[in-house]
RNA sequence: GCGGGAGUGAUGGAACUGGUAGACAUACAGCACUUAAAAUGCUGAGGCGCAAGCCGUGCGGGUUCGAGUCCCGCCUCCCGCACCA
């Protein structure tokens, strides 16, 4: 063993090893325990960058220590490669997208090797690849047979000097990303999934998913927004139709003082048509981005329509506006606006000077003060005829049942969650595979003729998808008569692929069948990891794919992931690593400097996983320093040749606790890095272990040196999940001749834990005044009787009186006294 | 705006079930080694105070023998909001 660190030799040498030996390359092996440990793929945009190191790192860190449990792991990796930033690059720098995709997936594969991580390559691959959205294309068209995808007209944001559609996220404060035009809202037909159908499933198994972590549930639960409420009919004055409104409040009915209705609902459209203020209006409320963040902070504005809509309960007329909050997604894209109960209601008619009528009190019998804002609890009803007096719950069901009676009202489930548009008028996506014949209408790709190739050898110069400019590629015959037809030039939302590529890496390889045997093998996933920012798009859609291919007979399991670890944000400064804020760490320098392992450490060491982790360079410096005086301390104790078998019996005091630390670590650590995925505080008490060995260096007596092996070998065997490669040669080094990634964690000799004698703390009216030593098997009497005698708590006790003494066992003593 | 989180020394963080606040590390200071520096090893350290001690976990209240931890009310920051991934 070298007398220095080298991390650059012993880092080759180690990843030479696991690839020569195909190391993490598994296969199905019925009866073994297995663990499939995933985390979630990156979208190839160039370079790792930190948050992928944290992400990967923890990832591997479970994946070598349930490997050190005994069971078959399968850790596998792969490109999330569809996606908005190929078509930028392509437009910077006049590359194609499938170009610039692949060359950076080749960069990164490269550094994901570096790192060391112990993926299963022999699974990878790419979501661009025609052999994987083939499959997802085979789905669809099943789907489409089902009635689980079909088209419809969706809101979209326009630029209109480009003459495109914007993502959300290249509209800037209502202005086009490139052209900055004010973005206007377009109405264009889409592709949509009935994710609907699956809501109450998708909500009631969040009950039942403990490896899940209660935050993700609650912010998925309040997304899919199931509420229970009543559909109801407002008649309107000179008109035929009625106007349907729905609401979780109808308690609060008699406190409607106006209908709101969005700017797209139907009536809007047709009072639009013969009234040129409301086209106006209408036409201003349309120059806005259509997102929910835009929406929901606009200044309320509103229209008055001159409409009256009868109360159902009172015959009371209500003026009818167009109110730009009013969400045409949301139950009917109409509202019975409750000012007194509601905070937009509130605000709205506050603008526009429309009565505020309180019709519920505050349960504990005051008055309802609604001058200041809303008063949205439930309560007791007031100032509602017949129902005066009924609390919000009994008047829910009265007043529910009343309008149910007359035909006027029906209760309804309804929720927040809508179904999920997939069309994206994107070049660089899965082709949506459908045919538009003149004659049949919307004829699936058959599978004969799937997957549907996206051309990649194309001129990409922004406006709008090559796709719609290549009859070569979208001109095809009718699968169904024959005759001309157009392929779908739209392609998929890449949350598509990533909805499913968890379930395919259990048979990357099957150019047969979307899923096999094998899926049922490796899933669900044992344990995902990955950002927080995904805890509701991808995850909810995952969670839907996985239940639509159980239900097509893909897959037997209910839910794709069964534990799931959210990892925080990596900062810098205190702020997310960007490169418009010039504050990014390059990992690959980091690693060229120091060494992979220096970098998995730091990125485990700084902070627990669910937090933020403020980068810092000297923290790494740290790291590395741990490492060497790790070298150090196995090059000294090996130097002198292999140690004696270990005599327990023949320990002096001294060898005794330096042998119950190492236990104790090997306790803490398998709790740490085992069950509470603390990773940083299992190192800490690693570094805490290196620390007391120190102290035993001069101790070259046979014990000394036997415990000295017993604690290298737990240090070495403990880090070896978070730092493999030295942990590789170290264990060479303490004369092993397996590998380290092949051996079983170590153990916790529960003899070596024991203590003669326990310190515990006094304290007098809760404040520490004390310390005392006391027998381990001491009675209670006796640690109370010592607890008084210390020096120190009587003179604190002395000039009053103890009322109460409060013992926890092996802990503390509080002394209550006045 | 709505939904979900987080605030502890100079810094990252620890305190797992209500029981010694600040483990471990960084930065800093001192000592040893060195011609010197770096590296390495050892030691010190929350604030105030000579000390006894007092104060201290974003702010204000509360529960408790005891609160960073539980409850109520605020403030600030972060994540998500359906076409970024």
């Amino acid at each position: 063993m070298d007398d220095a660190y080298k991390p650059e030799i012993i880092e080759a040498d180690a990843q030479r090893f696991w690839d020569e030996n195909r190391t993490f390359q598994v296969t199905e092996e019925p009866g073994r325990e297995t663990f499939y440990c995933l985390s979630m793929f990156p979208y190839p945009s160039g370079k790792l960058h930190m948050g992928h190191v944290r992400n990967y790192t923890i990832g591997d860190v479970m994946t070598r220590y349930q490997r050190m449990q005994g069971r078959n792991v399968l850790q596998p990796m792969g490109w999330d490669a569809f996606g908005l930033p190929a078509e930028n690059a392509a437009m910077q720098n006049n590359v194609p997208p499938a170009q610039w995709t692949r060359e950076n997936i080749a960069a990164m594969r490269g550094q994901l090797k570096q790192l060391g991580f112990g993926y299963d390559w022999s699974r990878e691959f790419a979501t661009c690849d025609p052999s994987y959205y083939k499959w997802e294309q085979w789905l669809f068209t099943r789907l489409y047979r089902k009635g689980l995808a079909y088209r419809a007209v969706a809101t979209v944001n326009w630029d209109p000097v480009d003459q495109t559609v914007l993502a959300n996220e290249q509209v800037v404060d209502g202005k086009g990303w490139r052209s900055g035009a004010t973005v206007e809202r377009r109405e264009i037909p889409q592709w949509f999934l009935r994710i609907t159908d699956y809501a109450d499933e998708l909500l009631d198994a969040l009950d039942d998913m403990p490896g899940w972590p209660e935050q993700v549930r609650a912010m998925q639960r309040n997304w899919i927004g199931r509420s229970e409420g009543v559909e109801l009919a407002f008649a309107i004055h000179g008109r035929e139709e009625t106007l349907s409104v729905y609401t979780t409040r109808p308690d609060t009915l008699f406190g409607v003082s106006y209908m709101g209705l969005a700017p797209e609902h139907p009536l809007t459209r047709e009072l639009a048509e013969s009234n040129p203020e409301i086209a106006a209006f209408v036409e201003e409320c349309n120059k806005a981005g259509v997102a929910e963040a835009t929406v929901a902070t606009m200044e309320k504005k509103g229209l008055d329509t001159g409409l009256r809509a009868v109360h159902p309960l009172t015959g009371e007329e209500i003026p009818v506006w167009i109110a730009n909050f009013v969400l045409m997604t949301y139950g009917s894209g109409a509202i019975m606006a409750v000012p007194a109960h509601d905070q937009r209601d509130w605000e709205f008619a506050t603008k526009y000077g429309l009565p505020i009528r309180p019709v519920i009190a505050p349960a504990d019998g005051g008055e309802p003060d609604v001058s200041a804002e809303a008063f949205t609890d439930k309560g007791v009803l007031v100032n509602s005829g017949d129902y005066t007096g009924m609390t919000s719950d009994e008047a829910f069901e009265a007043i529910a049942g009343w309008l149910q009676q007359r035909g006027i009202g029906e209760r309804q489930t309804n929720y927040r969650l809508r179904d999920w548009g997939v069309s994206r008028q994107r070049y660089w996506g899965a082709p949506i595979p459908i045919i538009n014949c003149p004659t049949c209408g919307q004829v699936p790709v058959p599978d004969d003729q799937l997957p549907v190739e996206l051309p990649e050898d194309v001129q990409f110069d922004g406006a709008g998808s090559p796709l719609k400019q290549m009859p070569e590629w979208y001109r095809t015959t009718c699968p169904q008569c024959g005759g001309a037809a157009e392929r779908e030039t739209d392609t998929f939302d890449t949350f598509m692929e990533s909805s499913w590529y968890f379930a395919r890496f259990a048979c990357a390889d099957n150019d047969g069948a979307m899923l096999d045997d094998r899926a049922g093998y490796w899933l669900p996933v044992d344990q995902y990891i990955g950002g927080i920012e995904h805890a509701i798009l991808h995850l909810l859609y995952a969670r839907f794919y996985q239940k639509v291919m159980r239900d097509e007979g893909l897959t037997i399991a209910d839910e794709p992931f069964t534990n799931l670890l959210t990892q925080g944000m990596v900062l810098k400064d205190g702020a997310k690593m960007s490169k418009s804020k010039g504050n990014t760490v390059d990992p690959q320098a980091l690693v060229e400097r120091y060494g992979a392992d220096t970098v998995r450490l730091f990125a485990m060491f700084a902070a627990p996983p669910e937090q933020s982790l403020e980068w810092s360079d000297s923290g790494v410096e740290g790291g590395y320093r741990f490492l060497k005086r790790l070298w150090h301390l196995v090059r000294n104790h090996t130097a002198q040749g292999a140690a004696p078998a270990l005599d327990v019996a023949g320990l002096t005091d001294a060898q005794r606790d330096t042998r119950r630390k190492v236990h104790e670590t090997i306790r803490k650590a398998s709790e740490d890095i085992g069950r509470r995925f603390t990773f940083n505080t299992g190192i800490a008490g690693v570094m805490e272990l290196v620390n007391t060995l120190y102290k035993a260096i001069d101790d070259d007596s046979e014990q000394g040196r036997a415990v000295m092996q017993e604690g290298l070998e737990a240090s070495v065997l403990i880090l070896a999940p978070i730092v493999p490669h030295i942990c590789h040669r170290l264990w060479q080094a303490l004369g092993h001749d397996d590998a380290v990634v092949d051996a079983a964690w170590p153990q916790v000799d529960a003899d070596a834990l024991t203590q003669d004698t326990l310190e515990i703390v006094v304290q007098v009216n809760g404040k520490l005044r004390g310390n005392i030593q006391v027998p381990a098997d001491a009675e209670r009497d006796a640690i109370e009787t010592a607890a008084l005698d210390e020096p120190n708590v009587q003179r604190f006790i002395s000039d009053k009186t103890v009322r109460k003494v409060i013992v926890v066992p092996g802990k503390l003593v509080n002394v209550v006294a006045n």
